[in-house]
DNA sequence: GTTCCGGAACTGACACGCGATTCCGTTGTG
DNA sequence: CACAACGGAATCGCGTGTCAGTTCCGGAAC
C-alpha cells in the first residue's frame, strides 16, 4: 500500500500531520453539529489555525467531507475484510462463527464511536446528490460481500439451495443497518441485538 | 375525525387548500433538490405566488418541514394500523400472511414515490437534531409495533417461546429499512426483496 | 343591479446577517 | 535574505424574513 515512491522530506511530514488534523477535525466538527450548521472557522479554530489556512489544505467545504467520507469508508471496508475471506470457512458452524466475528468488528465501530454512524447514515446522504450517492454506492458494495458470503455457502451447501442470494443479503445487511442506526440512541446492548439478529438469520422466528 | 366544530366560512375553504398546496410543493422541492438547496422562494415560485405570502402560512423555513414530514409520517402510520391489528392473527399461516400484507402496503408507499423514502430518511435526518430524533423517534414507534406482533405471537405459541421481543422487532424492521432504501435505486424488483425478507423471517438461512 | 367601502390577502423590493472564499501583510524557516 | 506558510480582515453572493404599497373580495348602501 505505502511502499510506492515516497518524496517525503523533513517537513513534508509536518504537512501531512496537519493535513490529516483538519480532516479529523472536520469530522468532530460535522458529526457534532451537522455538515451545514458547522463553517470553516469552526473547523480551523478547533485546531487553533487560521481558517485561511484551511483553504491551502482543501479545495473548498465541500471538498473535506469527501476526504472525511473517505476515511470512514476505509475504516469499515478494512475491518470487513481483514481475516474474513468468504472461502475462509466451509461449514455453518464455521460461518455462524465468521458472521459473529465480523458483526462484533461493526458493533465494536459503531458502538465505540456513534459519530460514525451519525455521520454517514444521517448527514452525508442529505448533504448533496452526489454524496447520497456515495452512501447508496456502499450499501451496493456491502450487499455484494454479504452475497458473496452467501453464496459460497449455498455452493458448499450449508445454506438453503433455493436462497435468494442477491435479495437475502440486503436484507441482512439490512438488519446491521438496523443495528448501527439503534447504537444512536443505545450504545449499550449491542450485544444482544447482534445475537438477535443471528437468531433471525439461522433460527427464523416460528416455533419449532 | 373532521366532525368537530367547523365554523368553516367560504374562503376559509381556499386558505386551508393553499396551505395544502404550500405543503406539497415544498415536499416536492426538498425531495428534488434537498432541504439545504431550496429556498422559499422556489416552493413560492413552483406554485406562481411571491414568496412573501409563504410567510402569511408558515412561521419559517424551519416551520414547514414539520409539517411535511407530519403528512408523511401520518400516510405511513395509516397505512400500518389499518386492518392490521396484532390480535387478529392466531396462527402462524394467518400471521405470515398479514406480514405480508404489511409489507405490501410499505412497498406501495415507498415504491410508487421514491421521494417519500429519499426524504425520510436521506434529507431529513441531516436538517437538525430535533429532526434527527424525530425519525428516531418513528424508528422506535416502528420497534414498538413490530414487537406488539411478536410478542402476540409468542403468547399464542407459532412464534418461538424464547424470543427476544425488542431486539428481533429492531432486526425485522432493520430489513424493512434496507428495502425502503433499496427502492432509491431499484423501485422494481420490491416484490423479490419482499419475499427474501420472509423467508429469512420464517425459514432462516441455513439448509434443513 | 350598480357603486362603494373596509379589511384581508398578496406581492416583491429591500434590509440584513451569515458564511465561503480571497488576498495580502506578517511571521517563521532554511 | 529569500521564500513559503500563515492568519484574519475584507470581499462577495445568497437566502431569509420584513414591510409598505397594491389588489382582491364580500357585503352594505343606494
Amino acid at each position: 500500500m505505502t511502499s510506492s515512491a515516497e518524496p517525503v522530506s523533513r517537513a513534508e511530514r509536518k504537512k501531512q500531520e496537519l493535513r490529516r488534523e483538519i480532516i479529523d477535525a472536520a469530522f468532530d466538527c460535522f458529526a457534532e453539529r451537522g455538515y451545514h450548521a458547522t463553517g470553516i472557522a469552526d473547523v480551523a479554530t478547533r485546531l487553533g489555525i487560521g481558517h485561511g489556512t484551511f483553504y491551502r489544505y482543501f479545495q473548498n467545504k465541500r471538498d473535506i467531507v469527501d476526504h472525511v467520507v473517505d476515511e470512514l469508508v476505509a475504516r469499515i471496508t478494512g475491518a470487513l475484510t481483514a481475516e474474513n475471506a468468504p472461502d475462509a470457512v466451509s461449514t455453518l458452524a464455521e460461518y455462524r462463527e465468521q458472521s459473529a466475528r465480523i458483526g462484533e468488528s461493526l458493533a465494536r465501530i459503531f458502538g465505540e464511536d456513534p459519530r460514525v454512524p451519525r455521520l454517514l447514515l444521517f448527514e452525508a446522504p442529505g448533504i448533496d446528490r452526489a454524496m447520497a450517492e456515495r452512501i447508496l454506492d456502499l450499501f451496493d458494495l456491502a450487499a455484494a460481500m454479504t452475497a458473496a458470503y452467501l453464496s459460497h455457502g449455498v455452493e458448499l451447501g450449508y445454506l438453503r439451495a433455493d436462497l435468494d442470494v442477491g435479495n437475502t443479503a440486503r436484507a441482512i445487511n439490512g438488519m446491521i443497518l438496523g443495528s448501527a442506526i439503534t447504537t444512536l440512541r443505545t450504545p449499550e446492548d449491542q450485544r444482544a441485538l447482534s445475537e438477535a439478529v443471528r437468531r433471525v438469520m439461522y433460527d427464523g422466528i416460528a416455533s419449532s
